[in-house]
DNA sequence: GCCAACGTTGGC
DNA sequence: GCCAACGTTGGC
């Protein structure tokens, strides 16, 4: 199963609002990103994910699991973008910072450090389980 | 609030 | 199809 990271930032749609969705989840809407979309499109119902706020916060704070595939964003008429639905899973007991990871070798590689503007991204099995294991999720999810 | 990095747009 | 100009993002 594949891993993903979402970020928002808080002021626009905080890991709070997610978790107040419940069961029924989220459209993941306002995407205008090529490379985010197309992530989008390539995720599976029951995938999971980083929930990660950026500017305030800046860290992973939360599990998510992909609701529905990917589908017309309802903000816009452009058919071009298309977003998923996600739910809220869990909190990460402990957040892990972006210096937390930026700090740690293992996570250099990790796209929030090479390409931290893209705001839906791939993350590997071994880059999962080391950000589950700094947030106190162990065995990872 | 600044600015570097990146993506997108549009003129040629 | 190239590339300069512009807008946006997000870390600092």
């Amino acid at each position: 199963m594949a891993r993903w990271l979402f970020k928002s930032e808080p002021d626009a749609w905080s890991w709070d609002k997610q978790k107040a969705k419940g069961k029924a989840g989220q459209e993941w809407d306002g995407v205008r990103n090529y490379q985010a979309r197309n992530n989008m499109r390539e995720m599976k119902v029951g995938d999971l994910g980083f929930f990660y706020h950026s500017n305030e916060g800046k860290a992973v704070v939360g599990i998510v699991e992909v609701a529905a595939p990917a589908h017309r964003d309802s903000t816009t008429d452009d058919e071009r973008w298309e977003c998923v639905d996600i739910r809220a899973v869990q909190d990460m007991p402990t957040p892990v910072s972006l210096d937390d990871i930026k700090a740690n070798p293992k996570l250099a590689d990790m796209v929030l450090v090479k390409n931290s503007r893209l705001s839906v991204q791939p993350v590997t099995d071994a880059e999962w389980k080391e950000v589950c294991r700094m947030g106190g999720l162990d065995p990872a999810p």
